[in-house]
DNA sequence: GTGTTTATCGTCAGGCAGACGACTATGATC
DNA sequence: GATCATAGTCGTCTGCCTGACGATAAACAC
């Protein structure tokens, strides 16, 4: 049968943002207001729409940096290292997701050293780092209590996968080291694995393990007292990006 | 701003299936002989429009369902165990991947026992299932080789990550039964892990990994000796979807 | 019966993780 | 300045799991 435009019918394609970080001990996920209907109001993930010539990689991170200013971690130039991790999560294409007309959403997840503070087109009330916990409340993803009215649209399924994904992602892989600034210690390591996981790490275990890998970490040289106590080793996230084996979430 | 249609363009949304199965000890996909410009005459991935009312996965088990006569196995029911394994495995939506306009693919990775015959429309010189390395070959995805023109569109870069996904997520999984058909033996599910991974595992480590971990197997009773050699006992997939500890894939 | 094939059970050594003791080096407090 | 609290780092021990591999069992082919 020849090409004939009328044989399938017309989408929007948005690309939806999961952006995680730790701040204060727990799992951070950005969240904006929206100002317009539907959901006029009530606290969505960031997004839009994906433009005529843009690839989805390319749309996700266009609308990460208008969100947050971050740039994109390019695996390939390893050096500058001032950009977030941002993969490809899942799409979500419920005819009824969105009231308006039919929108297939391909949402990315995308994983950030804490920030200073969130802006959303300048507005920084219309943007916030909740704890997923807190987002994820009264949507049947996360546990019962009074909270802030759910997210829009079918965005509190979008965060809860992103948070899985993330959740079981740094078991095996580097990952975690997307959540710490360019220098770290170990400790600060391992807080970033206590709070995604929302457990305790042994912390002496966990520096046999991390210190033991070939390759997952670099010593900087440097050492550092920020967190209080003994001065930490500094390190660089090496170029390991696998984890065999993987480090271990306990039972809970 | 106001809701403007004008303000998005409009796309076209497939879903593209890499349906993958086991025969004769080597990991095998699904093809199909494009009837039509572009690339008519060459092989690619089995796929079609979403329709107006239709869910992402609605679409994928249609397609799977005309395809191959599939029905996608329900997890919420495994009693009736006729059916296949169906998830979304991504989405790419490179402006240029389609000549004729823009489409946005999500992808689907299917797996199923082996089966009698492939039909496409009932066609069946325009469907066959071919060994993964084949297709991939001359695709800068696989080991060289003279072999068959690559598939049409970016769909060796699908197969690779669909073939790479099943390959992941057997380890963690008890997927591989869904390879197997409804009753197996230990060797029949150790030789789909063989085939998936091109390596050849202890049969007797390998039997004890399985037996030993809870809920993974279920002995049904039955015996056979359709491979030869003594009886081996029956079994079927039991609940556990999460195999932990994991299956070691061995270095290459 | 002999050989071949496949299944199944056991044994043993090495590696890794969890539990936890001990020591070190800083800042805070009295 | 002594003491305390905090955090980091190095070791030890035990148990579990895996890989390597020997041995036995039960079918079929000849």
């Amino acid at each position: 049968m020849p090409y004939d435009p009328s044989a399938f019918p017309p989408f929007a394609v948005t690309v939806d943002l999961v952006v995680l970080t730790v701040r204060r001990h727990s799992l951070c996920a950005l969240a904006v207001r929206r100002g317009e209907p539907p959901f006029q109001g009530r606290w969505a993930l960031p997004g839009g729409f994906v433009r005529a010539g843009e690839d989805l990689a390319q749309a996700a991170a266009r609308e990460l940096a208008e969100e947050t200013g971050l740039c994109v971690h390019d695996p390939a130039a390893p050096t500058q290292d001032n950009g977030a991790h941002l993969e490809q999560l899942a799409t979500y294409g419920d005819p009824e997701r969105d009231p308006r007309m039919r929108v297939v959403s391909v949402a990315h997840l995308a994983l950030a050293p804490d920030l200073p503070a969130p802006r959303a087109g300048g507005d920084a009330s219309n943007a916030r780092w909740a704890p997923v916990e807190e987002l994820l409340e009264q949507s049947g993803y996360g546990h019962a209590g009074e909270a802030v009215a759910p997210l829009a649209f079918d965005h509190a399924r979008i965060l809860a996968d992103g948070v899985e994904r993330a959740r079981s992602k740094i078991e095996y892989s580097s990952l975690a080291t997307a959540f710490c600034p360019p220098e770290f210690t170990v400790g600060e390591l391992r807080r970033v694995y206590e709070a995604v996981w929302s457990v305790a790490l042994d912390p002496r275990n966990f520096h046999r393990k991390v210190t033991g890998t070939p390759g997952f970490l670099v010593p900087t040289g440097g050492t550092t007292t920020r967190q209080g106590g003994r001065p930490a080793q500094l390190f660089r996230a090496g170029g390991a990006t696998l984890l065999n084996p993987p480090m271990l979430r306990p039972e809970v």
